[in-house]
RNA sequence: GCCUCCGUAGCCAAGUCUGGUAAGGCAGCGGACUUUUAAUCCGAAGAUCGUGGGUUCGAAUCCCACCGGAGGUACCA
């Protein structure tokens, strides 16, 4: 079938909706329009016939009386799903309903397979994911999710740019993989003959930016973690970075918790979200305390990095947690931490002190040793970003990755390698500076209202079909 | 990876426990109807019951394997 090249539309549905809605019932505006979209319902009266067209903002009625619209047979003929231009006048029906009066038409596209039932849309999860263009069509939150997604990041980049930070685009090619602990993917670069791993976090190349100068930066960075499959895991995701030079851990909290707050409000209205069924106060300031307070609190039970690692493994064995036996006391203390408390904390709050065991790129507590100036901020029992005072020591820096190789000497897929270029930028000096990694499409989900992290990504990771 | 559940026409879906040869609706097709709102009404049609094997006179239904998905769990953000 020949279908147009273009078609120049005067209007778009919600324009139309809100320029025309004080019309009164039965009256025509005298204004014409021309519009564009898919044709979603359609109630033929004989010699009249009504149809719903839905464009990117709405949907208006179209209608089509046999004297007016050309070509009326097949005007009724048109099918669920086809795509068409339609120009008229604005009018308004008897029965009130804002309507479009078929002048002219034209099939801008004819869909050539049934469009799905039109009152109950998609319910298997599996066609949702795999035929998203049609999700977005017949599901109206679908729709809504990704308007809303695109809408954080884009408040995120004028909230952060307004505050003076840059946005940088940084190698997702790694050839250490770092800035996480977690397994990478593995791709081969052919010319260079070199392994190269698909970046699990941009950390380490941002803070060379630091390095360099560029003293308040950040990246909403695709990054690719080789694990598991989860409502709240894909394999690729979004991790908004940034780092800010001359700041210590306290302001980056600050700044996080205002961000977070500021697109609460932006997006739904109000600090105070609904998730879940319940109610989340996202309103700064976030209650910060210490892991080891926490666990006190959730276990009534004392736990220090001095106390004899054997009461730790004791404690972690009464409290059935699984453990291995090369776990220091500042690992054991995280399990301890993330098995009994953290899906306990529903209002945001900010996790401290986490121990320099478990945290190689953080800056030692500057009163607490064996703790670093290291947070999370958990919200609804889940983690959504981790910040902290970087380190900022080569020699430091370079102990914390000889630790990691023993790690991974000893069989821990998810230690980091050693990254002698960043320690060597570190030797040209890093500033006193403030970081932080916040789970993007955690975060919209948080504000979006929806439990699994398929429905936030447009075209998750799936098996292939067949 | 492991455990549990699910897979019936383009879509929604009954039937599975208690085996007897696939109900209904939407969409599509033919027809009626000049202000409908998931329009309604009449008619005809549409199904390798995820795939393969087994049990049985007979399998959508029972058993086994595999494929795909969901939830949970492990690793992790």
């Amino acid at each position: 079938m020949e279908t147009p090249y273009n078609f120049r539309k005067t209007t778009t549905v919600q324009e139309l909706i809100d320029a025309h809605n004080s019309l009164e019932d039965g009256t025509g505006s005298g204004t014409t329009v021309s519009i564009a979209g898919r044709m979603m319902l359609r109630r033929d009266q004989g010699k009249i016939a009504f149809g719903v067209l839905q464009d990117g903002t709405g949907r208006i009625q179209l209608f089509a009386p046999t004297k007016v619209t050309p070509d009326f047979e097949k005007f009724v003929a048109l099918n669920l799903g086809d795509w068409l231009g339609i120009t008229g006048e604005v009018m308004k029906t008897k029965r009130g309903e804002l309507s479009v009066k078929v002048e002219e038409w034209v099939v801008l596209a004819a869909t050539q397979r049934p469009f799905p039932d039109k009152w109950h849309g998609i319910s298997d999860p599996d066609t949702r994911y795999r035929q998203r263009y049609v999700d977005l069509w017949v599901t109206e939150e679908a729709r809504k999710t990704f308007v809303l997604r695109s809408r954080l990041l884009s408040l995120t980049r004028k909230w952060l740019e307004d505050k003076s930070f840059m946005e940088v685009e940084t190698p997702v090619f790694h050839p250490i993989p770092g800035g996480a602990l977690a397994k990478p993917f593995e791709t081969h670069h052919n010319a260079l003959d070199i392994e190269l791993y698909l970046r699990i976090a941009p950390e380490l190349y941002l803070k060379r930016l630091v390095v360099g100068g560029f003293e308040k930066v950040f990246e909403i960075a695709r990054v690719f973690r080789n694990e598991g499959l989860s409502s709240r895991h894909n394999p690729e995701f979004t991790m908004l970075e940034l780092y800010e030079a001359y700041a210590d851990w306290e302001d980056i909290m600050k700044l996080s918790e205002n961000l977070i707050e500021y697109l609460a409000i932006e997006l739904t209205g109000s600090p105070v979200v609904s998730f879940d069924g319940k109610e989340l106060n996202l309103s700064a300031p976030w209650k910060r305390t210490p892991m080891v307070e926490l666990i006190k609190e959730h276990t009534n039970e004392e736990v220090s990095l001095e106390m004899p690692i054997e009461d730790l493994q004791s404690l972690c064995n009464k409290l059935d947690i699984e453990f291995e036996s090369e776990y220091g006391p500042g690992k054991l203390i995280l399990e301890i931490y993330e098995k009994t408390v953290e899906p306990n904390l529903w209002d945001p709050c900010f996790v401290t002190e986490y121990p320099k065991e478990v945290s190689p790129l953080s800056r030692d507590h500057r009163a607490k040793p064996g703790f670093t100036e290291r947070f999370e901020g958990i919200v609804a029992g889940r983690e959504i970003l981790n910040g902290f005072s970087e380190l900022v020591d080569p020699n430091e820096q370079m102990d914390r990755f000889k630790e990691q190789i023993q790690k991974s000497e000893s069989g821990d897929e998810e230690a980091m390698g050693l990254d002698s270029d960043y320690v060597r930028a570190l030797e040209f000096g890093l500033p006193p500076t403030g970081g932080i990694g916040i789970g993007i499409d955690r975060l919209v989900m948080l504000l979006a209202d929806v439990q699994t992290i398929r429905d936030v990504v447009l075209f998750p990771t799936l098996r292939p079909e067949q």
